[in-house]
DNA sequence: GTTGACATACGAAGCGCTTCGTAATACTCT
DNA sequence: AGAGTATTACGAAGCGCTTCGTATGTCAAC
C-alpha cells in the first residue's frame, strides 16, 4: 500500500474541516470553508475528488449527494506531518522541533501540565531508548 | 517588511546545508547535497537565484565565486514552520502539536530531561499566559 | 413534462516548483 | 594568445496545485 501523500495546504484545510465535522458533504465542507476564504463551490468540490483519487478522502454516494470522510485517522495524518516537518527542517529530530515548539509560544499552565504527563508516561514507558 | 514565505522542499533542503555549513558557495552546497539526492549543479544554483529573489538568502559576490548566506536565524525558520504547522494542521495549537511529535516517536532519556527542562523555565518565567 | 435548483464531472487556464540545456563570462595553464 | 575548465545567467519545458466555467445529470414541484 502506498503510503499517503503529504496534503497539500488546500486539502489540509478541508481535512481539518472534516475532522471537526465528520462525515461530511461538498456543500457542508464549502459553508464552513466559506467563514474563511473564498473559494467557489466547484473549487472545492474538485478539491474533494482529487483528495478520493489521492485516497486522502473515501465517499459513500446516496442516492444524489456523496459524503465524503477520511481514510486515516486524524492522530495519524498529523503524527505523519510532523515527522515530515521533523524531517525536513530539524534533520529528523523531534526534540529540536518539540522545543522550537515550545519555544514559539509558551503553551498554558494547563497545556504544560499535559504535556508534563505525556513526558512521564514516555519517560517509564520507553525505557529501551 | 515582507514576512518570509514558506521554503519550498529543495529550498529547505539548501537551507540545512547552509546551517550546518554556514556561508557556502553553490559547489559546496551542490557537492553536499549530492550525496543524498541527484540534482544537476545548475539546477542547485537556480534554486539558490530563486531563493535570494525571495530573500532567503543574500549573497557576497567575491571575484568569480559567489558566497551565499541565510538573511534569518535559523531558529527563526525554523520557528516559523512549527508556527505554520501548528496553523495549518493543529488548529493553531501548540501543544497538541507537541504531544504528536512526543507520540510519533519518543525522544531519548536525554532529550526528555532537556525539554522537561524547558518546560521548568516557561511555568517559571510565563506565568502571565 | 417543463422549469428551477442543486449535484457531480470534465477540461482548461494560470502560476509556482523543479529541472536542465545552452550561452556568456572569467580564470588558469601552456 | 588559445584551449580548457569552472561559474553565473537565462529561458523553457513539464508537472502539480489552485481555480473556475461549462456541461451533464437528478430531484422536486408546479
Amino acid at each position: 500500500m502506498e503510503p499517503q501523500p503529504r496534503p497539500t495546504d488546500a486539502e489540509l484545510e478541508i481535512l481539518r474541516i472534516i475532522w471537526a465535522r465528520g462525515p461530511s458533504t461538498v456543500r457542508e465542507v464549502f459553508d464552513e470553508m466559506a467563514k474563511g476564504r473564498n473559494a467557489g463551490y466547484t473549487t472545492v468540490l474538485k478539491f474533494m475528488q482529487i483528495m478520493m483519487e489521492k485516497a486522502l478522502l473515501k465517499r459513500t454516494e446516496a442516492h444524489r449527494v456523496h459524503t465524503y470522510e477520511v481514510t486515516a485517522p486524524q492522530e495519524q495524518t498529523q503524527r505523519q506531518l510532523v515527522r515530515d516537518l521533523a524531517d525536513r527542517a530539524f534533520g529528523g529530530s523531534r526534540s529540536s522541533l518539540v522545543m522550537q515548539a515550545l519555544a514559539s509560544k509558551p503553551a498554558s499552565l494547563n497545556e504544560l501540565a499535559q504535556i508534563r504527563k505525556m513526558l512521564d508516561e514516555y519517560e517509564r514507558g520507553g525505557k529501551k531508548t
